[in-house]
DNA sequence: CATGAATGAGCTTTCATTCAT
DNA sequence: CATGAATGAAAGCTCATTCAT
């Protein structure tokens, strides 16, 4: 997938852009409509505002996109693949289980409590109920994503029978919630004004990783 | 509580209300406005399309409300108190560590996974950017409050030496987060329409509750 | 005239009061009117407004007078009466021409220059072109009366040999336009934000007195 | 002054137009506004009947003015600025006293007495309490003005011995007074309904001229 | 293609007035 | 008679969108 997007950037942009259209200015545009979307939300959030943001004129908006939820359709497309793209190396890397996941877990709570993502999470989930298929695709290919690889990485790890997992999808699920115990649920209401500090998360994923392995390392159910 | 509410209903009323307004109505109006602000979000949510939702004129609730903002931090309040009402009988009740937490577990992702709490959730988190303090009040209110129900719990059942946990507050929040791993955060985008079911329910706090046992439970300790 | 309240006051009331209402009441709503239409003008002055000023309820109101518009109309007449009554003695006294006009001169630019006339004149001229009756009531029985006590003094003088003049309403007006001489106007327009000083009122009007003295008086113009 | 406009009017416009506003669409509205608020006063004008009686939308208002208070100060300013362009060729020519006085009274009370000046003073008067500073930015600018150049005609013939006046200020007022005995005050209230007759202006306007050089001529005093 | 002036529908809010209590 | 809750029309203002330049 990457790969393609490497190869064909200009078939990309065909597909979506109009002759004559420059892709700088819609990205251009997209950058002010996430900054001023991001503070204020989307309805609150003026063409105005944003035509102002971005150093363009209404008019040219309308030239890129064909409404303001068009242009926040785009936005969010586009802020989800800026947001999650890499997480996942770190799980490829050779390393023993917990050694691999201590490192993913920090990496995710780190993005995932940043204020971008926050704030991107807090729009999102505030237009959720109105639009529902934007609500589901945000979450298919942002939150999933990062579950799939951990997913992968699970099933890998079971195979060479360093896990023993029954449901894998459920136990990639927990392992994430248990990462952002305390912490991103905080952030989304804004109880945690700032990201968590590093000890914070090194302190919480820790425990995630040692509750995670305690249940589901093969040996430790021996032990039990 | 509800005793002194029937008991009592004048003096409570003049704690809040100017004189001669009318509770009933009042309520009336947070109904229409609860209905219309989940459905469409606070912005997009006409003051308008409220007083026709609650079938009173624009101009009474401009009575009952100093303005817009103000009839949506009474809904807020009204809505926090509403929904997380009584969770904890259940954790106070008699029995063993498992058997409660899995009863109390069951309960929480019910209630939170139930359409009425996500969508105050999702408008919640949909201003918390702009309105920082009522997020704030909104987490600290309502979130806390079922975790704080467990923090005594869990407290108590380490002090009877059912339990070890270092950091009980951190052992709570695990605890929520796992019992609705896979389920709230897809509820919230959408991902997840409808409440799940009674199964996924069971089997996700089943789940939560066996993974957090076997970290917590002195005599699993010892067998590591 | 003023016999005729003080011995038919509640033939007077029966007149304008439907049977079983206040006297006092609706002095007390007047009152209240004054104070906010002086400071607001009319429009901007709301009924509420009024109501909370004279403490009384918005529905009393409409008891004592038919409208907004009804009550301004009471308003104004009250005023009117209350602000231009007692100008005259000072002319019908016995003494020399220009020591009478002097003292009558003097009253009259303190009366006419005081913030509660000057805000009167304000709201009175403000509404006089969308209705035009009022205004003409306003000046007819306001301004003209003062006029009027100067024309009787100036047509007694003048039969008694001590003044020449053709047109003794012209005299009239122009004595008393010159008495606020650069007072009056900026006074209407804010430009003099208090009244006048005694001072500057005692010099202008002895300029008045002395100049119309001057043109009117017979021996002065072959003496002086 | 008018040359420069007549040279220079788009660095004139530069100077208060925000760019690519089209001087002629203000002029426009400033123009609708004058007949509806000087028909209605500034209350009860809506920026819908404004807009109607300009031919222009509502929001186009908004782009040219930042509201209806900003509005009514330009209209104001504009107002003043036309209506009391040029009263004082009349004095600067050369001729005798009485003649350069007529002939300037006669323009003052006609420029005065007529509709719309009177409508602007009504306008103008009648939110003087509200808008303190705007009342006095048009007397000094606009009433002030004719003042001045009396009293600059006035210093003029002091100097050239054809007057003798100790108080050249309070001249001016009371020559400007006279000139309006019994015209312009009930032109204000409505009382006149029509611009008074030319031979009404003429007789005033001689028998002020009369009055003022019986008093401030020196012959006079001393031949008459 | 880019611009921003123009639009009028729709926003939140306030108004004068009514009427059940 | 006095009250003030209720009304809905209309207020000032902003909006997403269009279109002549």
């Amino acid at each position: 997938m990457t790969t393609n997007e490497r190869v064909l950037p200009e078939a990309q942009c065909s597909l979506r852009l109009a002759a004559g259209q420059d892709p700088a200015k819609r990205a251009q545009i997209l950058e002010g409509a996430g900054r001023v979307i991001s503070r204020m939300g989307y309805d609150a959030a003026s063409v105005n505002d944003i035509a102002r943001e971005a150093g363009v004129s209404k008019g040219t908006i309308y030239v890129y996109f064909s409404g303001k939820e068009d242009l926040f359709e785009g936005l969010m497309e586009e802020t989800r693949e800026r947001l999650f793209r890499e997480l996942g190396d770190e799980l490829q890397r050779p390393g023993q289980v917990g050694e691999r996941m201590l490192s993913y877990g920090g990496r995710l709570v780190r993005k995932l409590c940043s204020d971008p993502v926050v704030q991107a999470h807090r729009v999102m989930i505030g237009v959720a109920e109105r639009m529902p298929e934007l609500g589901v695709r945000f979450y298919e290919r942002g939150a999933t994503r990062g579950t799939q690889l951990l997913v992968d990485f699970l099933t890998q790890r079971v195979a060479a029978g360093e896990l023993a997992i029954a449901d894998v999808r459920l136990a990639a699920s927990q392992f994430s919630e248990l990462c952002m115990a305390g912490l991103f649920r905080r952030r989304l209401f804004g109880h945690l004004a700032q990201p968590p500090s590093e000890d914070d998360i090194d302190r919480t994923v820790k425990a995630a990783v040692d509750m995670f392995l305690c249940f589901y390392q093969p040996q430790a159910h021996g032990a039990l």
